[in-house]
DNA sequence: GTGTAATGTAAGCACCGTTCACATGGTAGA
DNA sequence: TCTACCATGTGAACGGTGCTTACATTACAC
């Protein structure tokens, strides 16, 4: 009971406000997601929802969870085990079109502060992380995994904000995807570059030791 | 008149409002900005904004631009001219360090889809764009600037969201800064030592014809 | 069958963005 | 200097929002 199966009155109410969120979210592009409007569409009083969702933000976090499945299967769909600089390029061309294509969903996973609480949510980004995690280790064997993970991860989600926030043109799907390429692309060749200048120290494994004498201790949370 | 400088009944009431917007930013921390909530600050009715703005986004607009302004001084203040892989890892935690030290402003400035016919905000957020693009042509003189300046862009900009989101733990300052500072540098390590390996096609300047053989079309659903 | 807990409803609260008719007051032109 | 004008601020109002509370209904356990 209280179970997602379960159907009452209405039928399963807690999925089909998921459900109507998406639509909405996928129809209206981009605005705010409005509780009493999702709960219209689902053909329900304004208050029913409060039946299976304390409060709007879990509402989002639920669907905030789907994004992130689907976002998380476009991914392995791009390159299910990216290991070269183009396998890297592919997923970061992947993640930014989902991005653009799905703009109000972008945003609900990753626009608010978010619910720190919904262990869907925390779970669906928690695979997310692995994935990405799975790809730095796989593509930098020797490297620091967490600390490439978390900087592959920010790269391609900055991109993908950056295009979203109409910093960079996002009008030609093609020419968003050769940008992001292009970039992947740059910032692996020119960091190339750059570390042939400050090879002073050896390159590929200095995240526990000297490190490039800037930063003593590499984290510690 | 209508000009910034002029001051009528309240004494210049768009600058007041603007200045209210930012205290309340601040102490609220996260939360959303109301424009009754400014005008209230700023000991006005509710109707008053509208002398002076045509709506809430064009208010939050002008904030933005403030902000703007603020993290390219920031940034200027943690590094000049940065050059090194240090130095564009100081330049980075800067970033990641507004962006946590005043959450609500950078959510203002880059949490929504933002008004394109806001000349101030456009202006400023050339200056950052311009000012990422000549710390990249100084870092990687031989790269494409254009592609490098939004890679590092995107890189710094993806770590201040994640941190922010809470998709990476953030609660000790020092903590935060040691891990771009790694991400930074693991990136530029590993991405080396993996150019090593991937340098049968030359790096840096293929953004229009290879492509990838792996996304046939780029949409449907 | 009946009782009970789960589910949905209706009405209402305080707040929001926005608009509009109106009051006020600084400044330009006589 | 007086006056008219127009920029500025006010107050009330509209529809929308998130959320709560009292109430109606309905499915299932016994």
């Amino acid at each position: 009971m209280t179970k997602t199966g379960a159907a009452y009155h209405h039928g399963d109410l807690r999925a089909a406000l998921v459900r109507a969120a998406l639509e909405l979210l996928e129809e209206s592009g981009a605005s705010e997601l409005s509780l009493r409007g999702v709960a219209r569409r689902a053909g329900v009083a304004p208050s029913a929802p409060y039946r299976h969702y304390p409060d709007r933000d879990a509402l989002l976090s639920a669907v905030a969870a789907v994004g992130y499945r689907e976002l998380t299967e476009k991914l392995a769909t791009a390159h299910p085990s990216p290991s070269t600089p183009d396998d890297l390029a592919a997923v970061a061309v992947a993640y930014v079109e989902f991005a653009r294509q799905r703009p109000a969903l972008f945003r609900v996973m990753f626009g608010g502060p978010c619910d720190r609480d919904s262990s869907e949510r925390a779970a669906a980004t928690a695979a997310v992380s692995a994935y990405v995690g799975a790809i730095a280790e796989r593509a930098f064997p020797q490297g620091d995994k967490e600390a490439l993970s978390t900087a592959i991860w920010a790269l391609v989600h900055g991109l993908a904000f950056l295009h979203l926030d109409g910093k960079l043109d996002s009008s030609d799907p093609s020419g968003v995807a050769s940008r992001v390429r292009t970039s992947v692309h740059a910032l692996i060749a020119a960091s190339a570059s750059l570390a042939a200048f400050a090879d002073a120290e050896p390159m590929g494994r200095q995240s526990e030791d000297g490190s490039l004498r800037s930063s003593p201790r590499p984290r510690n949370p």
